[in-house]
DNA sequence: GAGGTTTTCGCCTCTCGGTCAGAAACCCAC
DNA sequence: GTGGGTTTCTGACCGAGAGGCGAAAACCTC
């Protein structure tokens, strides 16, 4: 077993086909969705997958994804796109061995890409059924955004460029799954220098009440706001 | 730009050979240190290398970095593994494509297994000239061990069974590159309910001083200790 | 037994998240 | 325009937890 690496010199190295996977999540009326299309053939016709496919020769991974997921939506539209996890399972295609890596891709909640006919968003928490090894890979995007939360400013690429707390709030209680106070959340975001009020008001709802302060993210890339709760390096004074 | 997927149907997809690597840590003689191999072949000849090697045919990537770490120190020693990122850049081997994944490997301070010829450990905060891609990656390494430190149980792999307080402060230093108190580690680890004590004293050093109690790890398998500072959930009371 | 060394323990402070109640600002109906 | 309803904002209080410090404990050697 020792030197199996001499084994394989370079002409002969064994090679698989790899692929892109995206889990694009978006906010839609108050329920975290994810993007899927609907497969027409074997295997696992019927079921829902995420959208990706091959590497080709000369892309990187991240602009694997950025193509791939060029036929669903526009480009563009992704606020955030981040390398989530490899999977490696020789039989996870039944048909031959794939290698896949997964991405994480978040929408802001303002847009509506138009999907072609196969494709369609699902609410997180109640998933058809799903191709592969698909169901889980969702669940480490939901798992790894729903960390991110808490530590960074992620929450940009899924909440529109302007907002109340109000809304805010929405988006945080649709992605976490479970309750959020507004007064503390904006009292975090505020103190870590994530969120800036433009100064403008929205307009009151038709029922009326107060109307709502409108905010910002400071900035739109991805910032680790905490250096993570315990064991801080001893601060500077 | 579309149906780009079909282009490329089942038979001829593109594939590419595919390596595991390992960022392999320890905490030795009060340094955290890496090990890398000496490159004896060009590209890169004299400059170091992560250990690593082809995926075979019927092995998952998981499995893969065992197996070609086994030529170098022994399996059962790595006390934690965990997949990092892939990296897919086409020319991060000038010979030819090659798409990698990165593992992270952590072995604990009291073992010091027997290294090939070619092989040593570098302290991290003073590596050698390393090949490829090789430098960022022990980056992406160190990164993310330093954060698992502060919000799970990840400590366990770097330390030995047993130790006292004043040892494992030693290997946080040494993992996180800035001063921890022992008060604070101590009271921290021990409500979070990662440490235990043993009830056994370690006898004092020549100089004398109070014993130290020792300690074990609760459990020596990754937990998330800290669900996260902000915006927990609410406490169910 | 005195002096030196190392660890442990208790106390204090400060920051920060969680909660709540009341004030502010707006709408609509009468 | 006045009162009731609605929504948002603000400030105050509370408790948990982390950081820091100094004293006490336990051991050594001379």
């Amino acid at each position: 077993m020792g030197s199996v690496t001499s084994v394989w010199s370079s002409p002969e190295r064994p090679a698989y086909p790899h692929q892109a996977l995206a889990v694009v999540l978006q906010v839609r009326a108050g329920r975290l969705h994810g993007m899927l299309w609907r497969r027409a053939k074997d295997p696992f016709a019927g079921t829902w997958a995420l959208p990706g496919g091959p590497l080709l020769p000369e892309e990187t991974l991240g602009a694997s994804v950025g193509r791939q997921l060029a036929s669903k939506v526009e480009v563009a539209q992704l606020a955030h796109l981040e390398q989530l996890e490899t999977r490696s399972d020789p039989h996870r295609d039944p048909r031959a061995r794939t290698v896949a890596t997964a991405y994480l891709g978040l929408i802001p909640g303002d847009l509506d890409p138009v999907l072609p006919d196969d494709t369609a968003w699902h609410p997180v928490n109640a998933l058809p059924e799903t191709a592969f090894d698909h169901g889980s890979i969702v669940a480490s995007a939901l798992e790894r955004l729903r960390a991110k939360l808490s530590y960074t400013n992620v929450a940009f690429a899924l909440a529109p460029p302007v907002f109340s707390i109000a809304e805010l709030r929405e988006i945080y209680v649709a992605a976490l799954g479970y309750e959020v106070t507004a007064t503390n959340l904006q009292r975090v975001l505020l103190r870590r220098g994530v969120l800036e009020p433009t100064g403008e008001m929205a307009a009151p709802g038709r029922a009326g009440g107060r109307p709502a302060a409108l905010y910002r993210f400071v900035t739109t890339t991805l910032e680790v706001t905490d250096p993570f709760a315990v064991l801080k390096p001893p601060v500077a004074r």
